[in-house]
This record gives C-alpha cells, structure tokens and sequence, in this order.
DNA sequence: ATACGTGCAAAGTATTTGCAAACGG
DNA sequence: CCGTTTGCAAATACTTTGCACGTAT
C-alpha cells in the first residue's frame, strides 16, 4: 500500500518527487526554497524565505522565491494563507492529510494551529451540499491570546 | 426589547448611530462610503468603492475611503475579507447577527455565499475550548463553480 | 540544442502616512 | 475655537513581469 511509502518520505522529498513527474525541471532557487518550507511548519511570509534562502545562497532573488511558491502552490505542496497582515503566508501542505486551520491575535499577531473533526465534517457537508466542487478550505478565528486578553 | 429597533434601522442607520455614539464625528467621505456599502451585501473591493463614491463626489480621495473602511471595520460595522484575489473585500455587517461565509470560483473567481449552523456550532465549540478569547471567524471554500467545473 | 529556470531591475497594485486646509460641535 | 476629518501627494510593502543568461535533459 502506498500510504506506508508517503508516510517514510519527508515532506522535501514528496514535492521534489511531485515536482519532478510533473516534468518541472529543478533549480537552484526552488531547492533551497523547498529546503525552507519544509523546516516550518506554520506560516512563513515570502520576505522571510528569502532571508532564510539568503543565508545559504546569497543570490538567489526574491521573485525566485516568489515563482517558487507559486510553482508549489499550484501543485498543492504549499498552502497560501491571507491573514491581514500586509503579506500572504505560505506553509507545507503535509502529504499525510495532516490538516490545521488559525487561531490570529489580532493584538500582538500571535498564530496558533489547531484542527477539529467537526469542523472538518461540517465543511465536507457544506461542501457536498453546494452546486461547487469545493478542493480546499480555509478558517481563520479571530480574537485575542491569553496574554492579550 | 431592543432586536424590534434594530431589525427597523437600515444597516447605514445603525452604522452612523454607532459612529456617533462613540464620538467619532461625520464627514462627507466617510458618509459617501457608508452609503455605497449600504447598498451592497457582499464583496466589494476599496478601488471599487472609491469608483462608485466618486460618482457622486468627486473630490473623495481613495485615502478616505480606506480610512473610513478602517473605522467602520474597527467598530464592527464591516468585515473585511482577503480571499487571494489582489485585494481586501468589505461587507456591511449585519446588525440582526446574519452571517454568511464564502465560496470562491478559483477559475472565474465568482464568489457565493452559503451558511450553516453545524458549521457555526462546530466553531463555536472551538472557540469555546481555545485559550483564545475569539470575536470573529472567517469560512472560505475554494474550488470550482457549477460552470467552470 | 532547446526549452525551462533564474537573477536582476523595473513596474504595478494595494494600502498607509504626513501635512495643510476644511469642517463639525 | 479645537480637535477630527479630509484631500492630496508621497511613501511603503508586497508581488509580478521583462529580459538576458544559465542550466538540465
């Protein structure tokens, strides 16, 4: 069964793998970009993989990083989330199903995962209900951490 | 009891009594914004509402508009939404407590609205166990439309 | 050899901010 | 009158794009 194969590969390897039977060929910028990603779990701003990819290949350019994230993005290795923060944030979209939403302080900007099977039936619900065929999901609760409370 | 009243006042009442109560003094651009969003339920973007402001008053600078979605966002009145689409979108909040959540074509980026207890209920009991103090939540479903499907 | 990926620089877009003038209480 | 709001213009961030060059197959 192949799930036992996608359990033992590390999230890197699972988008290089994707990446390569896709026939996207692969370069310098995107490997150090995937390198990054897949040391965070939870939300990395574009600017701030670019810092981290700096510091190992100090020409690699920020709209590298960009296309990079894009590229992941569209083959669903990479999550975008959109808090209001001033920038998108990107983090690894786990191969296991492994699924977390945001709790956001709207105070100190704090984010906190989390993840709930009724919340995650209730969407499929939703989901299979309405005329769309629903792929992806987002839900961001909104409020204040116990330190800004 | 007071829902009587407030299910009577139009969205723009209750928003410029609020305003008002809290000592926040009127102008024209923040009223000409008010206006526009009245007449809107769902999803307009900041350029869009300066636009259709100007078509009334032409000397409101977009800056107004911002700072009046600012305000109105920070007492409530608005929500503000960021689905990935280049830009914030704002909606008059329902002083009745209606409440809805979004559906996103990402092919041909119509967007639907949809709402569902379970889905409200499952947060609630989310936020309920979090040591966060939540006050809002945002639901987006991606995918694609009956059409783009 | 050929097409795709990358670096750099420049452009584009959404949003915020500083400041002087207009305005409401 | 005094403090808030506004208009304008400039600044700031993030993100995208054009183009010449490098690199993988």
């Amino acid at each position: 069964m192949r799930t036992g194969i996608i359990l033992r590969m590390s999230w890197a390897e699972h988008a290089r793998e994707v990446l390569r039977q896709a026939g996207v060929k692969p370069g310098a910028a995107r490997a150090a970009v995937i390198d990054v990603v897949a040391h965070q779990r939870c939300c990395l701003s574009a600017p701030a993989i670019h810092e981290e990819v700096r510091l190992r290949r100090p020409r690699v350019g920020l709209a590298s990083v960009y296309r990079a994230l894009q590229t992941l993005t569209e083959f669903g290795l990479v999550h975008r989330l959109d808090f209001h923060s001033g920038g998108a944030q990107y983090e690894p979209a786990q191969p296991s199903g492994d699924h977390h939403h945001h709790l956001i302080c709207g105070d100190c900007g704090k984010v906190e995962a989390f993840s709930d099977d009724w919340l995650e039936r209730a969407i499929h619900t939703v989901s299979e209900a309405s005329a769309f065929r629903i792929d992806e999901h987002d839900v961001v609760l909104r409020g204040r951490c116990e330190a800004c409370a």
